[in-house]
RNA sequence: GCGGUUGUAGCUCAGUUGGUUAGAGUAUCGGCCUGUCACGCCGAGGGUCGCGGGUUCGAGCCCCGUCAACCGCGCCA
């Protein structure tokens, strides 16, 4: 037996027993004929006191011990003289009669503790020394919790878990996928699934309805922060069902996700139409835990002599409370300088300072008086002290900036609390978004996504305009301005299919190929389904109040998708290519 | 593909206008210490200043190139 009690379990009222613990060294303090040592399992801390006057070898013994050596001990529990109120354990120590030293180790390239002296890298080529880490092992823990309460939320509602495979079909739509050769089928590859989104519409026609899957999915795109190249979906689908009652479970599935992780009430969600969050907020993911709205001066502004207004296509701001005193004419450049940055792409800065004496100045106070300048205020619902930012250009561009600006300054003015939560469903995403580039439409959710039952007739006898402004029953769950999940009704008519793709620019040869199976499929009695797919990654960091979703998987790979603990990628042997019919390029410019 | 930041001891960082032998904290090693819990005190070892080139009497610092990490843009149906 390596252990009678983990390292966080014992307490003053076990006082006097005698019991066996096992783990890894955190800390030792020495003091000549008395040490105390730190005993860390995932549990907990635990101090072991070891005595000269006691025991004068197994003190030396312990004098030898360094950090992460694996040790078990036996002991009798003591109160402590001196108790340390900090850690749950602290109120008590091991007095240790025993010690078997179960592994040594050599001196680790970072501490193991909550605050660590390592850097990013450094603890990634170290994973598994970071996962020793109390606040790294407490979200991977985390994580798992969130994982099984998914599980039984979703099968107290009657849901089934279902496998679908990983080694299937390359798609060209959406993004790049990762491919795997394959060895029988020389000269052919498998992709490995961006989401199981056909197979489980696929199973929508089996009648396996109400199907969830914890699943990995992978997309071959530029990582970020907040994206990874393998990541984790909790994919739902469910049949007979209307986007009201979709809407409705998983509101029930979150609010129970947060109420036992968190313990936190999320309450009902509010909704909001996406065309009403682009006009407000700028953004198709809106973070309400701040109100900070646009506001659009078009007609206020123009015709007055400002050729930059007059000029621009929309003209839009938003109103800092408070702030017209916190910025000076040298923070606002710099604030001018931050929307210039290439990220945001601004051209300019405009302000309104509402002044706490009443009075009103403004970088376009030349332009325009006082009066004009307070029904801007007015229309901002400013008071004095309040500041007025303006941002004008191309509807889309202003939009997407203002967005950027106005997390910015919720950001600086304390407006964005990790620890409150405000979701968001937005609801009625146009079906189809128009890429200027390649001249065509692109699906704004996928290609299987249900336009609105009031837009179908339109879809199918309506011009190219009307295309553009087809609503689909597509909706996202939006927590704090991230996008957590995203899902649609779909299309489950063959006709309506063929015509979606046709619209997206697919041959009916090119429909057939990629996706006959599910056109074939949609020939056998579909049942009209829809479902939704969490970004589970996402939603456990959110959770947590954390920006990275790294620290919430257990081997994350860096910026550039390498595992820098196993150094993968890597080249493969000449004899695994051959068997792949796969030779290389050696010069990759050559290629060209 | 692009923008920004960073790279100096095992680790985290400082290093002024280009000028003596490149520092601190921490970790490691040695010594002292009986109530610590970021223990304390004394001492020691530890450096390809990311890499390559250039300017200069002299480069951690300036210039050019390059590599890597992180953040973001594009991309991510």
């Amino acid at each position: 037996m390596y252990r009678s009690h983990t390292c966080g379990q014992l307490r003053l009222n076990d006082q006097g027993k005698q019991v066996t613990l096992s783990g890894w060294l955190s800390k030792n303090r020495d003091f000549g004929n008395l040490t105390f040592i730190d005993l860390r399992d995932r549990y907990g801390i635990t101090q072991l006191v070891f005595n000269a006057d006691q025991d004068e070898n197994l003190y030396q013994a312990a004098k030898q011990l360094k950090r992460e050596y694996v040790l078990q001990i036996e002991g009798i529990v003591r109160e402590r003289s001196n108790k340390n109120t900090n850690i749950p354990t602290g109120e008590i120590e091991i007095e240790v009669q025993k010690l078997t030293i179960l592994n040594s180790s050599i001196t680790p390239p970072f501490t193991i503790e909550d605050q660590t002296d390592g850097g990013e890298e450094l603890r990634m080529k170290y994973r598994y020394l970071d996962l020793r880490r109390k606040t790294i092992q407490s979200n991977i823990i985390f994580r798992s919790k969130v994982a099984i309460e998914t599980r039984k939320y979703l099968a107290e509602e009657d849901f089934i878990e279902v496998e679908t495979p990983v080694l299937i079909k390359s798609t060209p739509e959406g993004a790049r996928d990762f491919v795997v050769p394959s060895r029988m089928n020389p000269g052919q590859f498998y992709a490995l699934p961006q989401s199981p989104q056909t197979f489980k519409q696929l199973l929508m026609v089996a009648g396996m309805y109400k199907y969830f899957q914890l699943v990995k999915c992978f997309r071959d795109e530029d990582l970020r922060a907040d994206r990874q190249p393998e990541f984790t979906q909790i994919d739902c689908e469910m049949a007979f069902v209307t986007q009201e009652e979709i809407l409705n479970t998983f509101e029930g599935l979150t609010q129970h996700l947060f109420k036992q992780c968190l313990d936190v009430d999320l309450g009902s969600f509010p909704r909001m139409t996406y065309d009403e969050a682009m006009l407000k907020y700028g953004s198709d993911k809106p973070d309400i835990r701040f109100d900070m709205m646009f506001i659009e001066l078009n007609e206020l502004v123009k015709g007055h002599g400002f050729p930059v207004f007059d000029n621009a296509e929309y003209v839009i701001g938003i109103c800092a409370e408070g702030q017209a005193e916190n910025y000076s004419n040298k923070d606002i450049k710099n604030l001018t300088s931050w929307v210039q940055r290439p990220q945001i792409g601004a051209k300019g800065l405009v302000y309104v300072k509402y002044q706490l004496d009443g009075s009103i100045k403004s970088s376009v106070g030349k332009f325009y008086d006082d009066r004009i300048l307070k029904s801007w205020l007015d229309r901002a619902n400013a008071k004095p002290g309040d500041l007025l930012l303006i941002l004008c250009g191309e509807t889309d561009k202003v939009r997407k900036q203002l967005n950027e600006l106005r997390l910015e300054m919720g950001d600086r003015m304390g407006l964005r609390p990790k620890d409150v939560f405000k979701p968001l469903w937005v609801v009625d995403f146009p079906l189809l978004e128009w890429d200027e580039e390649t001249e065509r439409f692109h699906a704004m959710h996928h290609p299987f996504t249900s336009p609105k039952k009031s837009d179908m007739e339109r879809m199918l006898n309506g011009d190219h305009e009307t295309m553009k402004s087809l609503r689909a029953d597509a909706y996202d769950l939006v927590i704090n301005g991230w996008e957590i999940g995203g899902g649609s009704i779909r299309i489950h008519d063959r006709a309506l299919q063929s015509k979606n793709f046709k619209l997206l620019g697919f041959t009916e040869q090119e429909a057939e190929a990629q996706f006959g199976f599910l056109l074939g499929a949609f020939e056998y009695g579909a049942p009209p389904h829809g479902g939704i797919a969490f970004g589970f990654d996402r939603l456990v960091s959110i959770m947590k109040g954390a920006d990275s979703i790294r620290d919430f998987m257990a081997f994350p790979k860096n910026n550039q998708g390498r595992d820098v603990m196993i150094d993968a990628p890597a080249d493969i042997d000449t004899l695994q290519l051959d068997e792949l019919f796969i030779s290389l390029v050696e010069n990759k410019d050559a290629e060209v």
